[in-house]
DNA sequence: TTCGCAATTAACCGATTGGTTCAAAGCGAT
DNA sequence: ATCGCTTTGAACCAATCGGTTAATTGCGAA
């Protein structure tokens, strides 16, 4: 009963039956894997509550409406992404050696977070309006394009990069190449055979990307 | 009145006011744009035929259902862009050319063709179900790779190509650069700015990514 | 002229869906 | 004990949506 630490301005609710935060957190873990599967459109209100421990009723209390909600979503997807870019430590590399790394990893990353590649692919079906509308994603774009230009700038001072690559143009290629690999799995592997989508295919594909990224800018 | 050429198997309707044929390719013209634009379960029954000259009552009259539709529309789009890979007369070029010539092409043709972009989007976000339904789609892929292949042996022959390429990696790396210029220009401008996706910017890409990928396979 | 099938229209329908009403319960503060 | 705000549950609702019923017309064939 000792008011020990009562701040006005932070609620102290940890000892709560009822929990907010976490019946929120639930909704949008949830409201991320239906809208990732199937879009914005596609997802059901019903369904989300259901393999929520709540009900639809608190959906709609917590996010005004579907839209929102998935706004929201995308919010934290980019967020969560932004926060998993670690530290790669690529200053302590030579000028390849960092690119190579940036570049597996960025394969390797996108790899595993399909659910993101999906939320960017079904928001590029809205043709982007809701990243648009969202100043939080607007304003904290990636760091990608800066490691990228640190590296490139090195690379070119010691004379083994090409003086003429532009860092943004470099970032769309390795991107566009990561992101294709996860987005287009399917249609790919219905059509030509899913030689690629195996492990040893992916394993041999990102050598090649990685390979193909490095000598575009080696002079 | 003289019943001239009156073939019992093929209909002769060109003088019909009732003109079935034109009715399906009007819904199916409309239902490709609508699909392209809002996806399978973001597409109106209403809305295409509001958009239609027929009623809403054709389109299920001539296609089933919704999903039907969907997959006639998805098979005319293949097929359209499989029509519409013309010869590109590469056996003439020499190899490097020819590689140049093709992966411009298929950078042009992939920014004119955004709607079969957007349902081959769409059909990703459905893991591909439809396509892989579709034996017609499955049966007659593309002839690109046979190309490639082709190409890449007379390359090899004349020692100006690495003779470790897999055409289909290659391949597969020419979809994914020309693919993710059209797929995801939204959420790229959105978050790094138009640069790329003005005329001047996607002139300079294109001939990065002939570069990139010419680079790529040279000794 | 009439028969019979294909094509067409208008009205209709049941289910689903996003979203709401309303009242009750949890809980900190006094 | 009780006031007042937040959180929650159950039932409810209006609109939307995919799809259908049933009756009508167009038209070639006989």
């Amino acid at each position: 009963m000792t008011a020990e630490a009562k701040p006005k301005a932070s609620r102290q609710r940890a000892t709560w039956k009822q929990d907010p935060e976490a019946v929120k957190a639930d909704i949008l873990r949830v409201a991320r894997e239906e809208f990732a599967a199937h879009g914005l459109s596609g997802a059901r209100a019903q369904e989300i509550a259901s393999r929520t421990k709540t009900s639809k009723r608190m959906i709609f209390y917590y996010f005004k409406d579907k839209e929102s909600l998935y706004r929201e979503v995308l919010e934290q997807a980019y967020r969560d992404v932004r926060n998993g870019e670690k530290a790669l430590e690529l200053e302590n590399l030579d000028p390849v050696a960092a690119l190579r790394k940036l570049v597996s990893y960025t394969f390797d990353h996108h790899r595993q977070n399909e659910d993101f590649i999906r939320l960017v692919m079904i928001e590029n079906i809205h043709r982007g309006s809701h990243v648009a509308a969202s100043e939080t994603i607007k304003a904290g774009n990636s760091p990608a394009v800066e490691q990228l230009q640190e590296i490139l700038e090195r690379g070119m001072q010691q004379g083994i990069f090409r003086s003429d690559i532009n860092p943004l143009q470099l970032h769309w290629k390795i991107s566009g190449l990561c992101f294709f690999n996860v987005s287009n799995e399917s249609t790919f592997s219905v059509i030509f055979g899913n030689e690629i989508a195996t492990q040893e295919g992916q394993i041999a594909l990102r050598d090649d990307v990685v390979h193909t990224i490095v000598n575009s800018v080696l002079v």
